[in-house]
RNA sequence: GGGGAGAUUCCAGAGUGGCCAAAUGGGACGGACUGUAACUCCGUUAGAGUAAUCUUUCGAAGGUUCGAAUCCUUCUCUCCCCA
């Protein structure tokens, strides 16, 4: 199967441009796609970015990916409402290391010609003067052509529904374009790159730079964007209530990431276990099949949770997870974390929220409200009233045991004499841990 | 420059002197149900208190009143229309 069928039935494929088939057809081509560094960790809305990348290398052809510490200076301005702020230059290379990192751990960098390499714009930006990029860069386009690019229309023009105006775009956001577009060129002058992917929203900055290739150079290049996933609502996907799932593990633990997939929607997971896994067609389709006769199962989501945490984290991290959320939401009770070493118990609550009380605020606490909200520091219950709501709910849950009375004493019993386990409704952990 | 409208608790939006910590809807959170789901149903949604109740809150600051989100004054900001 080529990269485009592979692509396709995954569901992936947004748009490519002519051609583009017959170019890898014809033998191994080099495309790459490029990461700004906005933040110090790829989130998984890239990592279907990337797994285009991984399809182009075990279609046999060669992945670049691109940092851009260049284009991370500027911002890019793709059917952003407003302009964004600037990353300091600390930021930005701290950032640029972090998401190298990551990139590498999911290309082949050592399999012969098709070997991954990962490069950054920024090598050769930093030393473009500002003269010599209007005249050997800026020249070959008109900002005609620039300015009908949909990408920037949603800065220039005021709604026709009168929902808002236009914020206007500032020269510097205006000239992104430009940058990725020669990023391009030099990448298929130096490297002889001839493909630039990227999710959909890239189209016209991807285009920009063919266009450059052709107009410098007369060259042909050719672009191909992915599907942009978004969750069946049509709402932004990659968000969990803590907001982005991220692929670094101090950002989002493994457990919660794990979670994460696990709790998806079956329609979702349907969709998403094409694009964040491997597995080939038949097995998806028997997976889905299977899920479809036993929907509580959720072969689906477990199959889903298990190839990608495996692939983002690892296989010790998986099983950590997998073994964290049966305690969790098994029939655990206090016997079974009563059981766990404190090793074990650390490591299943991983991720987790560690609320430190000391010895003396613990003992002073009179009633839960007074432990969860006062001697907490606010950290688990923002006030007694709320923990006693909570309470009176029946949300409240410590060491797996429900709390019913607001104001019962706090007579538990100290996990390792050191730990309690507190639960805020169902999925909100946190551990209470003592010390002297 | 001229004329008009408005600013309310997370958001939208009622409330025009006491019954207002403030309707209603949304969101969020919790519970039941369930597949650690969806749907549905129920509850909570300023702080303190077991409670009665008290404290802070309706753009800001003053004032009138026994009593103000509601009336008056000034200020700040937003929006609309006409030039």
């Amino acid at each position: 199967m080529n990269l485009i069928e592979e692509l396709r039935w995954r569901g992936m494929l947004h748009d490519f441009m002519p051609g583009t088939e017959e170019q890898l057809a014809s033998g191994m081509t080099t495309g790459y796609i490029g990461f700004d560094p906005t933040a110090h960790s790829l989130h998984i809305g890239n990592l279907a970015t990337i797994m285009l990348l991984v399809h182009l290398q075990r279609a046999g052809h060669k992945p670049i990916a691109l940092v851009g510490g260049a284009t991370g200076m500027i911002g890019d301005p793709s059917f952003k409402a407003s302009e964004r702020s600037m990353l300091s230059e600390e930021t930005l290379q701290f950032n640029q290391a972090g998401i190298q990192k990551q990139l590498e751990k999911f290309l082949d960098f050592d399999c012969g010609a098709n070997s991954a390499e990962v490069v950054n714009n920024y090598d050769w930006m930093k030393d473009f003067s500002f003269l010599g990029f209007l005249r050997e860069v800026g020249k070959h386009l008109t900002v005609n052509y620039m300015i009908k690019k949909d990408a920037v229309q949603k800065r220039l023009n005021v709604s026709e529904e009168g929902e808002g105006r236009a914020e206007g775009i500032s020269f510097t956001e205006f000239s992104y374009q430009l940058l990725q577009g020669y990023d391009f060129y030099h990448l298929y002058k130096h490297k002889n790159v001839l493909l630039q992917m990227g999710a959909s929203d890239q189209w016209g900055n991807i285009t920009t730079g063919t266009e450059l290739i052709r107009r410098i150079d007369g060259g042909k290049a050719f672009a191909l964007v992915g599907k942009l996933v978004t969750k069946s609502d049509g709402t932004k996907f990659g968000k969990s209530e803590g907001g982005n799932v991220w692929l670094d593990p101090n950002l989002t633990s493994p457990y919660q990431f794990y979670q994460f997939w696990l709790n998806l929607a079956d329609d979702e997971a349907k969709k998403l276990i094409k694009v964040y896994t491997l597995l080939p067609q038949e097995e998806i389709e028997g997976l889905i099949s299977q899920h479809d006769e036993a929907p509580h199962l959720r072969t689906l989501q477990k199959a889903l949770a298990k190839e990608v945490t495996t692939r983002v984290h690892s296989a010790e991290d998986y099983m950590a997870a997998v073994e964290a959320s049966e305690i969790l939401f098994g029939k655990g009770d206090i016997n079974a974390l009563k059981k766990l070493s404190e090793d074990l118990l650390l490591t299943v609550f991983e991720g987790v929220p560690l609320v430190s009380v000391s010895r003396s605020d613990f003992e002073s606490a009179a009633t839960v409200p007074d432990l969860l909200a006062d001697a907490t520091q606010q950290q688990v219950f923002e006030s007694k009233g709320e923990a006693k709501r909570m309470i009176q709910n029946g949300g409240v849950n410590i060491n797996r045991q429900k709390v019913s009375l607001f104001d019962a004493g706090n007579g538990f019993e100290l996990l390792h004499n050191k730990y309690l386990v507190v639960q805020k409704g169902k999925k909100n952990y946190y551990l209470l841990a003592v010390t002297e």
